[in-house]
DNA sequence: TCGGTTTACGAAATCGGTTTCGTTTCGAGT
DNA sequence: ACTCGAAACGAAACCGATTTCGTAAACCGA
């Protein structure tokens, strides 16, 4: 005979039906409260294949679900993911957060996000309103400027890098190839019959990546022996244009090939050769990092290095859970996983751009 | 003199400091756990200016911070509001998440986000995950096909839908005025001398807002007897593209202008356009809707109608507050709010896309 | 048939806050 | 001085699951 919640409201007319807690089920499935836990979380502890049944079918006439904070009060596991990303309005970042969601679905875990728009300050702060909301873990895309706090988090709870790495380098890291890719466009640029090559960043970042996109270019300048430099753009419209324009000019009758380091870089390129004409000029060849829409469009098609977004993005969460697991199975003590660095090939668009 | 937590690990070696508890903080401040409860949530029930300065000082010597799980439990509030995106490569997503991310913190409150991917399997799983967390509240901005599980979820938790409603309209909506943005566009395009006009959609999207625009654009026809039509563009690229040639050949020497109805279309559009030639035909004035980075660049800029993301986002969040407010103060009986539309006004974008 | 080991399950403690309710203290009014 | 109401605070119940520990039944080989 079907027991009443004890929380029911039933009165004839008001039939809201009850908010059903865990005893109530095992009340009606003839067991106790621990049973019926066993069975909501499959524990090694099996049960009678008929006791099984009939919890199961209690859930499902009542549409019993656990109430996730008495949950996480007791296991001190909340099955959720923080993030923290840089700059939503990067297509990088949007295309991450997919994959991050998918991939933590996968794994039964929800995504708890915050947004620091490249302020340390909202940054610092995110860390720590996500680490007081008790996520099991955090993935950070960090905007820099915060990297004893990074560091100190990583200490307290499993913490993966997106991209970005931190002066210290304790920390878990996933990130594009970039040195690989960077010579990928290289070699583009110098089959379209480059001979001088740019490498065009901004001012205003100063990350890791930025430097390292950089670096490799410069070393892929030395090993072939080809001319080019770094071009860095001043910040705000106008003024970088110039500098752009003047680039380009310092450069006319050489067969020049640009490369945007990132993919807001390429718009900045594309509006000042916009003033320059419709199509390239003469023998201009671009390419750029970061596979955005437009970058099929623009030009007839932009060669992209681009990064291949969903595997980074399932081996951040592969790598997190890892560390989730290792930190809820073991006492905490010895059992600390060293810090790895992983990378993750992306691959080279050929399109119109580089075209001889 | 400090007391220690029960729980510190205080070997003389191991000095790994202890999670204290709220009783630690009680104990130290020499208060009730109570009082301390009382000052973290500035209860009415007030204290002394004594005791509040006491409890602030060990709780800042401590560091001490509440564990989440445990409030929820006991408040069955979480200050988590559950964000349901259904495209989040489209940056009218993107640009949402960032100002409902910045909103709910205003107000204390975090995020869940979940993906759906226009998928209405994903979505519905995503509702009941987002619900079973125990969010306060719902934004969804849903890829339709949900309608009755959305409607059931409103009416057990506080739910605002994000630009696309659902059919039966019982829940409040924030969306913009579409309407007076597509009389804005056709506006710019007649102004620039477009004689007959065309809206452009796309067979998959069968989204309200598609709708909407679409007799938005029928009824500004008729309004100004203006000749034009709607043309649907086929699912993937090349069918699409010879339907929109056509269309384009079919209106060859009239003033032809173009409006997309989203930005994906305008992308393809622009791709179309690109096999013409490098420039606009002869006369061509296009327009679009959702102002994207690349549009200041295609065609030297493209007219745009813009939508107010970042007021969007703040009423969604205050709607939602609301609510919440409402469903923890009241009994939950009489006090009902009656759903509500809220239109946020966008604006028209002039650029050189129309100007004659 | 009997000791010994699993296996299935229940009773009760527990997680760490919030909330209710009751008690004491304090100040104002007469 | 005495009463009364409000303010300040403490004791203990409570939120709803998980988890530990203990026990009875089932199984099993000798």
């Amino acid at each position: 005979m079907p027991k009443m919640a004890q929380t029911a409201d039933n009165w004839e007319t008001g039939c809201v039906m009850a908010q059903m807690r865990i005893k109530d089920i095992a009340a009606e499935a003839g067991v106790s409260p621990a049973t019926v836990s066993r069975y909501l979380n499959n524990r090694p502890g099996q049960m009678t294949e008929e006791t099984r049944a009939r919890i199961a079918a209690v859930i499902e006439r009542t549409g019993y679900r656990p109430r996730a904070a008495a949950r996480n009060l007791r296991s001190s596991r909340t099955n959720l993911i923080g993030v923290i990303l840089a700059d939503i309005a990067n297509p990088f970042s949007s295309a991450m957060l997919e994959g991050l969601s998918v991939s933590a679905a996968a794994r039964g875990c929800s995504l708890m996000t915050a947004i620091s728009g490249n302020d340390p300050a909202k940054e610092a702060e995110s860390l720590t309103r996500l680490i007081d909301a008790g996520v099991d873990g955090l993935v950070v895309n960090t905007c820099g400027g915060n990297d004893e706090a990074i560091a100190a988090a990583a200490g307290r709870l499993p913490v993966v890098l997106l991209d970005r790495d931190v002066a210290d380098g304790g920390v878990d890291l996933v990130t594009s190839n970039n040195r690989e890719l960077v010579a990928g466009l290289v070699d583009a640029l110098a089959a379209a019959g480059s001979e001088r090559l740019c490498l065009l960043t901004e001012a205003s970042d100063d990350s890791p990546v930025r430097r390292e996109r950089a670096e490799a270019f410069a070393d892929e300048l030395l090993r072939r022996g080809l001319a080019g430099e770094v071009v860095t753009l001043a910040d705000g419209g106008a003024t970088g244009v110039g500098r752009l324009d003047k680039t380009i000019r310092d450069y006319a009758g050489k067969r020049l090939g640009l490369i945007a380091v990132n993919g807001l870089v390429f718009l900045r390129l594309t509006e000042a050769l916009a003033q320059l004409g419709p199509s390239l000029p003469a023998g201009l060849k671009i390419a750029t990092f970061d596979d955005y829409p437009w970058n099929h469009v623009l030009f007839g098609g932009v060669t992209t290095a681009a990064q291949d977004t969903l595997t980074i993005a399932e081996r951040v969460v592969e790598r997190l859970s890892e560390r989730i697991d290792v930190v809820t199975t073991t006492v905490g003590e010895a059992a600390k996983l060293a810090p790895k660095r992983i990378e993750i090939p992306g691959h080279i668009e050929h399109r119109a751009s580089t075209s001889r």
